[in-house]
Order: structure tokens, then C-alpha cells, then sequence
DNA sequence: TTGAAAGCGCTAACAC
DNA sequence: GTGTTAGCGCTTTCAA
């Protein structure tokens, strides 16, 4: 069916070996057999098979990329910036999607895995769950976790300091006058979701701010902060602020709020996480703790490398200090 | 270091054959058998070489997916769609992001089909310009085509019918007493560009309306839509309407004309095109053309599954009419 | 039911 | 500089 290098080594009138060397650039093959070798692969459509390459060479150039939730605009972002500080050395990037959901990120983890990509970025969906397939490929592949990472486990992570970022968020509100302040996030699986509990909680007490508001956590879906605004709105009264666990349940109770007449923030103030690009777009701008996505993939880069340079090299976790962005949804520039 | 089918055999004292039989569920293995090479495969952390496997079977239960840029929440809409409609089958889905680059689509194309995955999902770059990569794999693997398409090339395409959706949003402004219209779009590389800008103009004139407004054609990004309300509101005097060749576009022509206190849609119209979830939390939100992601992938799915079962199935263009979704950037509810 | 053995397409020793 | 050949790890005839 299509051509292998026997066929291309049989039309050029020499062996394998040196149609292999013409094809991976090997500098010992005189001019004229060079010439022949590609001359003859160009006239049978000669592909290179990546498998066989694969399996003999035992490397690919190719890094696998695994992201929670493909719809979440953050990772994406995130994804985009993989890809810049990739790109010079044309290593390809395969990208997967565990759709927040153990099974599937299991299934990908080992599909990638399988295929020896050379290196894998995983943003783990889960603070536990995500170990057990972990533990099962970290002897055989080098893994840079991002954004998120497993509880206990020795793989390199860099993300900003969740807690730090929530903390700037409760301080910003709290500064404009808020007393009440509902936090609505997910559920705390995922080690985002954990930090910035954490955070938020931290922040209430070192500001003597009541914490018995009702927690609502869920997942980081729009859906889920307009769920939220709903069971915000049938409190007695409304809180002075919402901290949100992410931007897009920020834009989902944003959404929910104007739908009831709600006004942000001359009613209740609105905070986000993550920065997404249409937080600056939403009705109202959302103010919001940036992640700094360029400065993420340059160091998940940078440890990738470091870690297929040397599996033994120390375990690295970088926590990067996320910035406040104030926008109109908690009153403007202040 | 990792162990191989050899190992478990020699663990179980059988052979690498019982073993492999064992592993791929084969029936025919005594339930001793099975039992003993479980547990050595256990005992060993064994996991199958995937490369290995798919040069011997030639198959990878795996489908590749590349889109043109990963930024556009259209695209991440269009593969959480794919991944549900691919769900149940168990298999693979690799994703890559082309970066809006022919040479990396085509770097992309050979990576994935060189690694031999069962089919090939694809929203080409260029009309033109994607054909040549396209052309070196088809013989070799199933291919579809998703929302834009070659010209002229043999591969099965589902999309919308970019000219009715555009020619819907122009009757619609012109119905609300639109004259002097803009069309900001992209340019003329992709068939969405092509197809969409095609419909403008066909629709302007079955309506009688002048075509004199100059041609704003750029990327199919919100920076675009920046610039081009930039150069709009240069002009002498606004237009009656602003449409747009996709919501990344319009959601950067609203941003600017707020910022620039032009009043949506008092002052001027404005329509998009796709319905990304951010349209309708917009400021104002959007009106726009829908595309309906889950038929998009179910169709996309259905002639990957048929090419793949049958390679000589004929050839199928599959246009599915798109739908108008009036909000208030066009004065809301008609 | 089980095992021996022949490759899948390629690369890299190792010879010449 | 070029060819011969032994595998990479696996599946699948073919025999027994």
C-alpha cells in the first residue's frame, strides 16, 4: 500500500541503511546516492512511518498536554502559550481533554504515554484521584504538572499561589467596605479548588470577617455560579461581595444578577479568578486575579526540559504571586 | 527498565504468545492461564507498548483533531462535542491547534497520521493553501473536514452554510432599517472567510442595499475587532450596522465602541457569527448566527465512521442551515 | 489450548 | 561510504 524504505532502498538500487541515513540526515552518504535516495523517495510518495520510528528509537520529539476541561477559556490560554514556547524546537504538542473525569484522564494519561511521548503537562483533575495513573507512568516519562497538581506527589508543578491570589481578592472587597462576603467555587477535589478554599477562609479570619455564610462550592462552570447567584438571592438578604472561585462562575453570577436586577456592584461586589480574556468584556468588567500565562508556560517549559535532560534533577514546585485586576464589577480602578 | 510482554511471560512460565492472547482478551486461553499471567503482569506493573502494537496491528483506535486555533471558544466547542459523540466508543481523541499556520497544520497532519491514528478530523487553515499536506495523507487515512473546507478537495465536509447564516443577520439589521452596512470579517483565506464574505455581498444586493463601505477584512480575532471599530469610527460618519464575520470579532468591536461611548445598539447595530457561550453574557449581549455544535459532531462522526468502514463510500458535503439569535446588540427580541 | 516464529518499518551497530 | 543484520515490543499465523 504505501512505501516503505525497502521500496524506496529497491527503486534507488541501494540497501535500507542508507536510505535511512539519507532520510534522518546522516552526514556519511556520498552526494550521488543522496541524490538518488531522494529522487526515488519523492517518486513513490515515501512517508516515514513515525510508529517503527518510535519504537526503535524509543523517542518521538512529541509532548503530551492534558487539560481538565478544554471549555474552561483559561486552559486554552494556557495551551496557547505551550505552544509559543515550544515552538522553535519543532517538537510536536498532542493535546487531550480528561473532561474532569478520572476515567477519561486515566485512558489519555496511558494513550500518551503509550505513544513515548517524550515528556507530559498534565493539569490534574483531581488532588487525589489523579495519583494512582500517575504513579503508574512517572518512572517512564518525565511529567510537569500546571496549574493544579496532586497532593504528595513528585513531579515538578508551577502555578501562581492560589491562596496568595484569593487573599488579594478578600482584601480588595474588604477594603471597599464589605462585611459579608459569600465565596462560591467547587467542590474541593481539585487542588485549586482546595487553596482557594483555604485562602478565602485564611483572609476572612486575619480580617475578622464572619465566615458563616454558606459555602458554595460546585464546579468551575458558569452554570454553577448561576445556580449559585439563585441560591444567593433567596438568602434574607443580599451579602455585601462574591468571591468567586474562577472566572467563569464569576460570569455565570454576573449573568444570573443582571437577569434579576441585580446591580453590580452598587448592590454586591464581584470578584473572579484566572483573568480569562472575556473577563474584561463581561457586563460588568470583572475584577479579577490575573494569571500570568506566559510566565506559567515558559517554567512548565523549563522544567519539562530540565527533567527529560535529567530525571534525577530535584523536584521543583514554583508558585508564581498572581496579580489583582480591578475592574468595574467591584466599582473600578481603585 | 519497564517491563515488556517477554517478562511476563518468563514470570508466568508461559509464552509471550499466551500472554499477548491474554492481554487482548482472546478466548482461547485456559482461565489458569489467564489467572497466572494477570497476576505476573501485576506483579510487574506491566503496561502494553502502544507503538509496538499499533506497527503490528496498523491500527491505534485513536483519532486525531486539529483546529486552527484553540483561543477561538468556537473550536473548544466544536471538540467537547466531538468528545461526547466519540465517548462511548472508548477511543482516543488527539488534539492539536494548527496556530492559524500552514506549515504547522502540516507539520501537525504528518505527526498524527504518521502515527497512525484511525482517522483524521480537521478544520483546514486555507481554502487553498491546505490542500497540499491534506493531499499526501488521504490515500493513507479517513479525513473530515469541519466547519471550513479545501476547495475542490475530495473529503467529506459538515459546516454551516456560512452564506445563509451571514445573509440572515444582514436581513435582519436591514429589517430594523439598516442601510449603510460594514462588514468586518477575515481574510479571504478560509472557506468561512470566503463563504460568509460571498453572503454578505450577495445579501446587500438582493436587498438593494450599496456595497460602498470599505472592505474590513482582517482575522477572525477580537484584536481585529478592535482595529477595525477603530478605523469605523475614523469614517465620516457611523454606519446604521456593524456586521461580523464571527462573535471574536464583534465581541472586539463592542469592547471598543464602549470604550469609546458609542452606543450599541442606539448608535449602531452589531452581529456575530457562531454563538459562543460568551455572546449572550456580553455587553451588550450579542446577536449572532448559532452554529449547533452537538450536530455538527454528530455528523462528524458518522462520516468518519463511515469512511473509515468503507473507504470508497461516496464523497458527502453536508451544509446544515444555521439560525439567527436576536439579542440586545441589535435592540433585543424581534 | 499452547508455543514457535515470522514479521510490522525502521535505526544503529557492526562489517567490509 | 555502504551494506548486512539484529532487534524495538507486539500480534498472529502456523504447527503441534
Amino acid at each position: 500500500m504505501t512505501a516503505t524504505i525497502r521500496d524506496v532502498a529497491r527503486h534507488a538500487g541501494v540497501s535500507v541503511a542508507t536510505v535511512s541515513r539519507v532520510l534522518t540526515g546522516s552526514r556519511t552518504v556520498s552526494p550521488e546516492l543522496v541524490e538518488r535516495v531522494n529522487e526515488a523517495a519523492r517518486a513513490l510518495g515515501y512517508r516515514h512511518n513515525a510508529v517503527a520510528r518510535a519504537l526503535r528509537r524509543g523517542t518521538t520529539n512529541t509532548v503530551g498536554m492534558i487539560v481538565p476541561e478544554i471549555g474552561n477559556p483559561f486552559f486554552p490560554a494556557i495551551v496557547e502559550a505551550v505552544e509559543r514556547h515550544l515552538g522553535g524546537t519543532g517538537r510536536d504538542l498532542f493535546l487531550c481533554d480528561s473532561q474532569q473525569d478520572i476515567a477519561i484522564e486515566r485512558q489519555r494519561v496511558l494513550a500518551l504515554v503509550g505513544r513515548q511521548v517524550d515528556g507530559l503537562i498534565i493539569v490534574p483533575v483531581s488532588a487525589t484521584g489523579s495519583r494512582a495513573c500517575l504513579e503508574e507512568v512517572i518512572t517512564r516519562t518525565p511529567i510537569v504538572q500546571v496549574d493544579r497538581y496532586v497532593e504528595d506527589f513528585p513531579a515538578d508543578w508551577v502555578g501562581v499561589d492560589d491562596e496568595l491570589g484569593i487573599g488579594a481578592a478578600v482584601e480588595h472587597v474588604a477594603s471597599l467596605g464589605a462585611k459579608r462576603v459569600v465565596f462560591v467555587s467547587a467542590t474541593l477535589d481539585s487542588s485549586s479548588a482546595v487553596q482557594r478554599h483555604v485562602g478565602f477562609e485564611r483572609a476572612m479570619r486575619k480580617l475578622g470577617l464572619p465566615l458563616d455564610e454558606p459555602q458554595l462550592l460546585g464546579t468551575f462552570r458558569a452554570e454553577w455560579g448561576r445556580v449559585a447567584a439563585i441560591k444567593i438571592l433567596t438568602g434574607a438578604s443580599l451579602p455585601d461581595a462574591v468571591v468567586c472561585g474562577n472566572d467563569e462562575i464569576a460570569v455565570g453570577v454576573l449573568g444570573e444578577f443582571r437577569r434579576r436586577q441585580v446591580r453590580v456592584p452598587e448592590d454586591v461586589l464581584v470578584t473572579g479568578f484566572d483573568d480569562i480574556r472575556f473577563a474584561a468584556l463581561a457586563d460588568p468588567p470583572l475584577t479579577t486575579i490575573r494569571q500570568p500565562h506566559e510566565q506559567l508556560a515558559a517554567e512548565c517549559i523549563r522544567l519539562l526540559d530540565a527533567r527529560m535532560a535529567d530525571a534525577g534533577t530535584p523536584m521543583q514546585r514554583i508558585a508564581i504571586a498572581p496579580s489583582l485586576v480591578v475592574r468595574e464589577s467591584t466599582g473600578g480602578t481603585s
